[in-house]
DNA sequence: GTTTGATTCAAACAAACGTTTGAATTGCCC
DNA sequence: GGGCAATTCAAACGTTTGTTTGAATCAAAC
């Protein structure tokens, strides 16, 4: 008795069964979404019993808010862009790379992206108290970034669609992933394709940043730039 | 008896039922998704009898397929951009003027893009055979304006990449419809935001375009720009 | 007015769904 | 070994799913 119902972050220590549930639930839930993912289906695929769901989740619903919030840490991408020494052709590089990390490892990691872009079209509520929790700091970190590097002392809308397209060009990675194979076959698969997606990506956002410098009249100083220009 | 399952092309001929039935399925299939949308809750919003689904559409899936593939003709986005007498800009305009015109018209033409969007991450296989028949000319004629402008005599994969970049800002737009809203309140629904962004997407891309003209040794010849820079 | 074919309807179908149950099993402390 | 709580299990629950049925309704042709 005494289900330990949302005993909040205890994926090793009660037996693997919980913790088998959660990976396979990120992986299914990301590659089929929630309604076409059924308990049964789960359970079978973690190798546990179907009652374990809500025996640990509660219900379905439960497995996949702790699926889709479990590993949600935003505070080691946002170090590799912000630390304020870091000219900016660096700090952008380091903000894709949050973006590119995820490309590299398994498939895992890919398949846990899916699943918070899945989220962005879906908006099933928890895209509000996790997703954007997730996404805000980064967005603000990328606008005081901009901020400062094009010497403005506010953020206006313009500076808000930079950085939207600025993010937008690695969100876009991820969503197109599966069609841009379609596409242009290999751009995303061929060896070193992700390094050279960081290199295109970073020279794209440099000069969407230098236009917009431009624009406003304020170019940006040379000593803010690296080595690549 | 003899029902015209799938009768290719019928929308109003047949009484309204039918017609009304794929309008309703735009809507409920892109707001909620093809499993969590059920043929009763279909037929209710329709105001049409269960059975009526499978009389016209022979089942669920059918009615899907209609209509995700209902209002699909490339060909009007294409004639935007792709006549080669159009300095770079104005052709770049005419590119995302079709990304942002769904924008524009009313609230079934958003979520018809975001039926489409939500088979890029579900990929039912109906991607295949209906949505990359739709994108492919859009991107190869993007590949051959950029060919065109670059000076180039092949398309290489960093042109891809490029041009990948190009469209992902205009998806971006679509993806990130909900969630930018609540990141940077305003930016998609403040008065004149589309016009905004339009330009915001135009600078964006042909800044991008500059930067991979200097890199590669070639850059712009200034009468291909039209007035803006 | 009757016939004919197309369309609509309420009702029912089997299958799959999420969830619960109560007994069986396990691991561990005394 | 006995007691105890945590965990697992097969089975069943009631509901909802997609689909089908056969009769009822309708509009036009004869």
């Amino acid at each position: 008795m005494n289900p330990p119902v949302d005993l909040s972050r205890a994926p090793a220590e009660t037996g693997d069964a919980r913790a088998r549930l959660l990976q396979v639930a990120i992986r299914l839930f990301a590659h089929q979404g929630y309604a076409k993912t059924s308990t049964r289906e789960l359970a079978e695929a973690a190798q546990v019993n179907v009652a374990a769901i809500s025996y640990y989740f509660g219900d379905k619903a439960g497995l996949y808010r702790a699926a889709f919030l479990e590993p949600m840490d935003p505070t080691e991408d946002l170090a590799r862009f912000t630390d304020p020494s870091l000219p900016l052709e660096h700090a952008l590089a380091g903000f894709y790379a949050g973006f590119l990390e995820p490309l590299r490892q398994g498939e895992d990691a890919r398949l846990c992206t899916k699943l918070h872009l899945r989220e962005m079209l879906e908006s099933t509520g928890l895209i509000e108290n996790g997703l954007a929790r997730s996404i805000q700091p980064l967005h603000d970190a990328l606008l005081a970034l901009l901020v400062r590097h094009l010497g403005l002392d506010a953020v206006d809308d313009e500076l808000q669609r930079l950085a939207i397209c600025i993010e937008g060009l690695g969100v876009q990675l991820h969503v197109g992933l599966d069609i841009n194979e379609v596409i242009a076959p290999g751009v995303n698969t061929a060896p070193g394709a992700i390094d050279y997606w960081h290199g295109t990506l970073l020279r794209a956002a440099l000069a969407m940043v230098q236009a917009e410098a431009r624009r406003r009249g304020r170019p940006l100083p040379a000593t803010m730039l690296g080595s690549l220009s």
